[in-house]
RNA sequence: CGGGGAGUGGCGCAGUCUGGUAGCGCACCCGGCUGGGGGCCGGGCGGUCGCAGGUUCAAAUCCUGUCUCCCCGACCA
């Protein structure tokens, strides 16, 4: 019995069902926002704190700046104001009058950032400067969508200046596989290919742009982390300079990267399944529920010692002793909500000694004694994110078709990714693909690695639809 | 902005063609039975049918106007 749509018919209207049945989030009052619900912010939270650390352990600090940018700071980049004019919100009064100058809702923050790097900045000794910060930003979209692409979202964006080119550059690819890849792979079991973007993907007013991309359930790609080369472009127009050893002012490199809750769909679409949500265990709010079949001594004093002994251990471990709820229903909803672990206690296995395990990542459900319990949850939280992982590396492996000419690619990338030699399709056939639905995700070498530019020889292009 | 569709208890819908004073499922509340996969029986709360005007003895239903939302496409983390 299908909790949800088939989501190899209805993709969406599946994606829509487990958001609201796994109350995660539902729309804001304004179009195109979000509420995000307590489980799913739990979720949020998880994947924040991993992303957190690693940013630290990045060298970056954490910082916060305003969520009005004046209007004349975003213009001082040509390219850039360019990429986000059409959706920007924009405050024309306060204080009960028209103001001076409109103030523009943050949609990132490298303007601002800019001018107090410049301020910060005035010797080589100050540099690197690697600032990140967790904010909320609005870009007017014109089409929303759940946790992917809403008009405010809630995101992480690093800023930092360099020395050098070299430093920009290696450190842009230190954030994009040692904090994003990592978080995406080591935590979320989700696999990316990881590229360039080309000329035409880039971030308006990056000189490169590194990103991680994931392949969804129905074959679709979704750009889940960026991290960009800033070039030089930032600090000409706010003036980001220092004194070098030898006395001589220079500008400096910088760059931005940024991830934000769009993971959180990353997670639903690419592990989700016909029953609703399946969580990465580094990320459930709750690693192992032990649900009570129905209330006797025994059973509640079983369940409270488990609980005991595998919150011991740091895992997260809830017990559900909702008698008055049927038993089917709580089993459902826990599916549902994506939890990577089930332990039932009945009285009748209990009588004999024994209860069940079951891992949310398959259908089977083993009986093991009381005495093995423990061990047995503790075990299959470990192995529900191996699974996931693998479940979802053959999933990328097997949608992806190498194809040599871009007729290939087009034919390919409807049901899956493409990849593509990017000799056999240029800035020319990339404009073919984006007419025919589709664009190119990034460009990678032969080996899938990320290229040291855009325009080196042998580039492959992955082909794909895209979220 | 272009193309479709919808506004009726908290949610999902029927009723509109053919006018007669609002109904179903879920949820919620009460009582009981059940209890190893969304269980059963009985009782109950809750809606001036998006808004404004018109026709009529009578409007959710017909007419005019208006507002809003959703889906597909174009913009995008």
């Amino acid at each position: 019995m299908p909790v949800l749509a088939p989501q190899t018919t209805d993709f969406p209207g599946w994606y829509q069902d487990v958001i609201a049945k796994a109350e995660l989030a539902e729309t804001g009052p304004v179009r195109g926002t979000m509420v995000i619900r307590p489980w799913g912010y739990a979720i949020w939270e998880h994947i924040q704190a991993h992303m957190d650390d690693r940013i630290k352990a990045a060298g970056a600090q954490n910082v916060y700046f305003p969520l009005l940018i004046p209007e004349g700071h975003l213009r001082r980049e040509a390219e850039h104001v360019e990429g986000f004019s059409p959706e920007l919100a924009v405050v024309t009064k306060a204080g009960g009058r028209d103001l001076q100058e409109p103030l523009i809702i943050r949609p990132t923050s490298e303007t601002v950032f800019g001018e107090y790097l410049a301020r910060w900045i005035q010797s080589y000794r100050d540099l690197p400067l690697r600032l990140n910060q967790w904010a909320n930003v609005v870009r007017w979209e014109l089409r929303p969508r759940l946790f992917l692409r809403t008009s405010e979202f809630l995101w992480q964006e690093g800023h930092t200046a360099h020395t050098t080119e070299d430093g920009a550059a290696a450190y842009t690819r230190q954030i994009h596989s040692d904090v994003y890849r990592s978080v995406l792979e080591d935590v979320l079991a989700i696999p990316v290919l990881t590229g360039l973007k080309t000329a035409a993907e880039r971030f308006a007013g990056a000189t490169s742009t590194l990103t991680c991309e994931g392949m969804m359930r129905d074959g679709k790609a979704l750009q889940l982390a960026t991290s960009h080369e800033l070039g030089q472009n930032f600090a000409r127009a706010f003036d980001i300079t220092y004194t070098d050893e030898d006395g001589s002012v220079q500008l400096c490199w910088t760059t931005s990267w940024g991830s934000s809750t769009r993971m959180v769909g990353g997670v639903i679409m690419t592990h989700g399944d016909d029953a609703g949500l399946r969580l990465p265990p580094k990320v459930a709010p709750v690693q192992v529920i032990v649900v009570i079949v129905n209330h006797d001594p025994d059973v509640t004093a079983a369940a409270e010692n488990l609980k005991l002994e595998l919150a011991r251990t740091g895992l997260r471990v809830r017990v559900d002793d909702r008698t008055d709820v049927g038993l089917g229903r709580r089993l459902t909803a826990w599916e549902l909500k994506g939890v990577p672990v089930r332990v039932e206690i009945g009285p009748r296995e209990l009588a004999q000694g024994t209860v069940s395990v079951a891992r949310r990542d398959g259908t089977d459900r083993e009986t093991v004694s009381l005495a093995d319990a423990a061990t047995a949850a503790r075990d299959a939280v470990q192995s529900v994110h191996d699974a996931l992982f693998a479940q979802a590396t053959e999933a990328l492996r097997s949608g992806t078709a190498d194809v040599e000419d871009l007729d290939a690619a087009i034919e390919a990338a409807s049901s899956g990714f493409a990849r593509l030699p990017w000799a056999a399709c240029g800035p020319e056939g990339e404009r073919r693909l984006n007419g025919a639905g589709l664009s190119v995700r990034c460009l990678t070498t032969a080996e899938g690695s990320v290229p040291a530019t855009a325009d080196a020889d042998d580039l492959y292009a992955i082909v794909a639809r895209a979220y």
